[in-house]
DNA sequence: TCTTGTATTTATCATCCGATCATTTATTGT
DNA sequence: ACAATAAATGATCGGATGATAAATACAAGA
């Protein structure tokens, strides 16, 4: 329970906030933190464990590299999957109080981000990249445009379109139609019916 | 002295920095900085004024609109002229800082630059689309791909290109790609001369 | 009911923070 | 040289903050 009214209220205020406004959250005394956590900067890396480590690749990486299925559909999918763990009030603000406050999970969580997921993906794409093949710095130019749908709803709390997955396909369709066209959806259209796709963002 | 240094001091530590050390920094006392300044919120509105408001907009938009010049020249010296402005760490930390404060800097700046900047762009690239054209979320997709790579380094403090130039023309070139083919590089090869680029990032 | 160990609270410490005020030092005008 | 004004400082106040220690409430087993 602390842990968890923790994660929300670091996400509002950042780490800076007061223990006893959190205490009171949770419904108990402030020195009642002490006795599970021996320091505020234990609670904070409580926090990162659980908001960060253990929601970590539920496979991601398989769906990545699974070529059976085609390309397009491998990213789109992915890039739901992974925004729909992401794009969360809590996740998106932690994130950038710890960058900005210099912690190192940035570094650790994009270097996990780049060898398991963007490193397997710029090689799926590069396979199937018949002229031109895009380096990682493309990757993260693609990353950066879904991101941005991300930071623009949690971190500017500035207009961004409910659903982020049709703009997610237009920017993997700009992006294959570069590398790999043949890939890219048929029709310039956007999204088909979306048949089985379990519902989403079950809170907030 | 007082605003420049706290400028650097709120973005290197946040607003939650104490006005002690900040006074330390200039070389006063703490008080002095009340002599000045009615309150810490005024200090960090005269800290706003100056990093964002005053370096709005130094000829963009004239930039953007002018049809003589073919428009891949034109957005890739509006980005390249966009970035040399806002990816310093000043800029990018309070901007981030602001926005998880809950600041309303971000919704008028943002506001600004979908007015005055995107929405023009937006009309340059449609005049020369001939098929499909791009709506506003395909901007703020261009420009969030863009905007990410100074969040990697400022923000995640996550190695990125030192020249952010090459990856904003293939960013660019591939939106125009999608949208007005005939107006993108000819080559897709990158990042012709240079000739006559400014010394980049005086200071920093 | 009594005992024992744990969970939680009350009370508190030392420190820090934004802000104020009286006083001293520097600058300017004549 | 001297008065008037501005600039800067030292001391400090009330309140907040992380952390600690002692006291109390609570549950389980005998």
């Amino acid at each position: 329970m602390i842990v968890a009214a923790a994660a929300r209220y670091f996400a509002e205020v950042g780490f800076s906030g007061p223990t006893r406004d959190l205490a009171r959250r949770v419904g108990v005394t402030q020195p009642l933190l002490y006795k599970y956590f021996a320091s505020k900067a234990d609670l904070v890396e409580a926090v990162f464990a659980r908001v960060y480590l253990d929601r970590l690749d539920p496979g991601w990486r398989a769906l990545i590299v699974d070529r059976r299925r085609p390309l397009r559909a491998r990213m789109v999918e992915f890039y739901r999957r992974y925004t729909d763990a992401i794009f969360t009030y809590e996740w998106m603000r932690i994130f950038m109080f710890a960058g900005l406050a210099g912690e190192n999970l940035n570094a650790r969580y994009l270097e996990h981000v780049r060898e398991l997921l963007m490193k397997p993906l710029l090689a799926e794409i590069s396979a199937a990249a018949p002229a031109r093949k895009p380096d990682i710095e493309d990757m993260w130019s693609l990353h950066g445009s879904i991101i941005y749908l991300g930071i623009r709803k949690h971190i500017y709390q500035w207009p961004a379109p409910d659903d982020a997955l049709p703009a997610i396909e237009r920017a993997i369709d700009r992006f294959l139609g570069e590398f790999a066209p043949a890939a890219r959806a048929v029709s310039p259209e956007v999204s088909p019916p979306r048949a089985s796709t379990p519902p989403r963002r079950a809170r907030s």
